[in-house]
DNA sequence: TCTGGGGTCCTAGGACCC
DNA sequence: TCTGGGGTCCTAGGACCC
C-alpha cells in the first residue's frame, strides 16, 4: 500500500505558521518577479484566482477582497519542507520526496490502520511544524495521488461526494461500489499524469470522469495516446506499475533562469546576469558531485509585448573536458552568449543550463598530449578545480551565498544601491517575509 | 506598466550503418 | 519502367509534473 502525504497549499501555509493573522484571509505567494501567482490559500481559490495567473490581473482584489499577496521565500519554504518530510518519513521504511511540498510512502509490510496511522502523522506535522497536510493511501501510487485529492477535495467542499470521506482517504479499505461512485464524481483531469491536453481529447471522445477511463479499452487508448496513459490506466486498476522511488539518480540537466525586474538591451547587463546563472548551476553541478559535458544559454524577448520585435535565440556549447569548474562554465555561457546576442533587442529572460552530466568520479581520463612540448601551447586549465571549487562552496556555505563569487558575475559598475546584483536585472520582490527559520538574524522575536 | 522556474519521459523522424 | 531490409543513435518537440 502507498500513501501519499502533501502539504495544503504548502507556500502560503508556511507563511501563516509565523503570521497567523493571514489565516482566513485569501493569500497568494507571488513567482519570482512579483509576476504570477503560484499559490493561494483556499479563500483566494474561493476568489477564483488560477494557478499562475499574473498578478497585475488581481492585483484589485487587495482593495476589493482583502487579498494578501507576498514574494515567494524558496529559503523559508525548502527549509520547512525538510522538516515535514523528516517526520512523515519516520512512519514508513520507504519515502520517496517527489517535491517541496510532497511525498510517496511505501507502507508495504505495515501493520495496523492505515487510517489510523495517516491521522497520527497528519496530527505529528501540524504540531511540530504547523503545516497542514492532506493524506491518501492506494494499492498504486496513481491510486494514492487520488485518494489524496479526494481528500483535500472533501475537506475543502464538504458534501462532495455524497457520503463523507475521511480526512484521511484510505482506498484500500473503501467497498468497490464506493471507489466506483468516488471515481465517477472525479474529473479525468484530476488524474495523475493527465494533463490539460490529453484531460481534452478524452473528454472529445466521451471520456469524463476518471470511472469512464478506467472502465475504456487500453489497447485503444495505447494506440491512440502512448504506454504512459497505459500505465496509469493499469494503475487506476490497481496493478502497481510504478515504485517508490527512495534513491534517486541525480538530475540530468541543471537549468538556472529568471526573468528579469525590466528589459534589458544591454550586453553588459546579459553577461553580468548570465555569469551569475553560470556560477549558480555550477554550484549545483558540484552539489551533486556531476560534471558537465556541455553548457546551454539562452536569452528571449517578450511574447506578451506585442510591439517589440522578438528574438529567442538559444545554443549549445560542447565542453573540451567535462566540468563543474564556475570559472570554465562562465567562460562557455558567456561565449555563447555573445554569439547568440544581438542589439537593439528587449530581452526579458534568460537563463543557462547544464546538460550532459555525469558523475564526477566518472570521467574519460585524457592523454595528456602537451606533456614535454611547448609548455605555453596549453591551454590554461585550472591546475585542480576541484580544490579551489571546495574552498569556494565552503566559503559561501560559512559566510552566506555569494560571500566568494566570480567577478564577471558583479555588476561592472558602481551600483545605485548597497545591494550589488541591482539593475535592471534585480528581480522585483516587494514583500518577502523574513527567513525566519535560516537566518539567525530573522529569526522571529518573542515578546513576553 | 505588469505574465514562474524548475524538472522528467516519450515519440517521431532523420542520419547513418551494413 | 523497375530502386532492400533491417538496425541504432541522436535530436527536437511535446506532454506531463509541481
Amino acid at each position: 500500500m502507498f500513501a501519499l502525504v502533501d502539504v495544503n497549499n504548502m507556500y502560503v501555509s508556511c507563511e501563516r505558521v509565523f503570521r497567523p493573522s493571514l489565516v482566513g484571509r485569501p493569500v497568494v505567494v507571488l513567482s519570482n518577479n512579483d509576476g504570477c501567482a503560484i499559490a493561494r490559500s483556499n479563500e483566494a481559490k474561493d476568489l477564483g484566482i488560477k494557478m499562475a495567473q499574473p498578478w497585475f490581473q488581481i492585483r484589485h482584489l487587495q482593495r476589493q477582497a482583502g487579498l494578501v499577496a507576498l514574494s515567494a521565500n524558496f529559503e523559508l519554504y525548502g527549509d520547512m519542507s525538510s522538516r515535514m518530510m523528516s517526520l512523515v518519513g519516520e512512519y514508513a521504511p520507504r519515502q520517496e520526496v517527489y517535491s517541496i511540498d510532497e511525498c510517496f510512502l511505501d507502507f508495504d509490510g505495515v501493520h495496523g490502520s492505515l487510517a489510523a496511522i495517516g491521522g497520527d502523522m497528519r496530527a505529528k506535522v501540524l504540531q511540530w511544524t504547523g503545516l497542514p497536510t492532506s493524506v491518501g493511501f492506494g494499492p498504486t501510487k496513481t491510486l494514492a495521488k487520488l485518494a489524496n485529492h479526494v481528500a483535500k477535495t472533501e475537506d475543502r467542499k464538504p458534501g462532495t461526494y455524497a457520503r463523507p470521506i475521511a480526512q484521511v482517504c484510505d482506498f484500500g479499505a473503501m467497498a468497490p461500489e464506493e471507489l466506483s461512485r468516488v471515481m465517477q464524481l472525479t474529473d479525468v483531469g484530476d488524474v495523475w499524469g493527465v494533463g490539460r491536453k490529453s484531460s481534452a481529447r478524452l473528454k472529445g471522445q466521451g471520456i469524463q470522469t476518471v470511472l469512464d477511463l478506467v472502465r475504456a479499452d487500453i489497447a485503444t487508448l495505447r494506440s491512440q495516446f502512448n504506454v504512459v496513459m497505459e500505465k496509469t490506466v493499469l494503475e487506476l486498476r490497481g496493478t502497481s506499475c510504478l515504485d517508490v522511488d527512495d534513491a534517486p539518480a541525480a538530475n540530468q540537466q541543471i537549468m538556472c533562469s529568471r526573468s528579469f525586474g525590466a528589459a534589458v538591451t544591454n550586453l553588459q547587463e546579459l553577461i553580468e546576469v548570465v555569469s551569475q546563472f553560470a556560477s549558480r548551476v555550477a554550484e549545483k553541478a558540484r552539489d551533486q558531485r556531476s560534471v558537465a559535458g556541455a553548457v546551454h544559454v539562452f536569452v528571449s524577448t517578450s511574447p506578451f509585448r506585442q510591439n517589440d520585435r522578438q528574438h529567442s535565440p538559444s545554443g549549445t556549447l560542447p565542453l573540451g573536458r567535462p566540468s563543474a569548474d564556475t570559472r570554465v562554465l562562465i567562460a562557455a555561457a558567456v561565449r555563447l552568449l555573445a554569439a547568440l546576442y544581438r542589439p537593439g533587442f528587449n530581452y526579458v529572460k534568460a537563463g543557462v543550463m547544464l546538460v550532459e552530466l555525469q558523475a564526477d568520479d566518472q570521467v574519460q581520463g585524457e592523454l595528456d598530449l602537451f606533456s614535454g612540448m611547448d609548455a605555453a601551447a596549453e591551454p590554461s586549465a585550472p591546475r585542480d578545480p576541484s580544490k579551489l571549487m571546495g574552498a569556494l562552496d565552503a566559503l559561501n556555505q560559512r559566510f552566506g551565498k555569494g560571500a566568494v563569487t566570480v567577478a564577471s558575475a558583479m555588476r561592472q559598475e558602481p551600483a545605485n544601491s548597497n545591494n550589488s546584483a541591482g539593475g535592471a536585472v534585480q528581480s522585483r520582490q516587494e514583500w518577502r517575509s523574513p527567513r525566519y527559520t535560516t537566518r539567525l538574524a530573522e529569526i522571529p522575536a518573542v515578546r513576553t
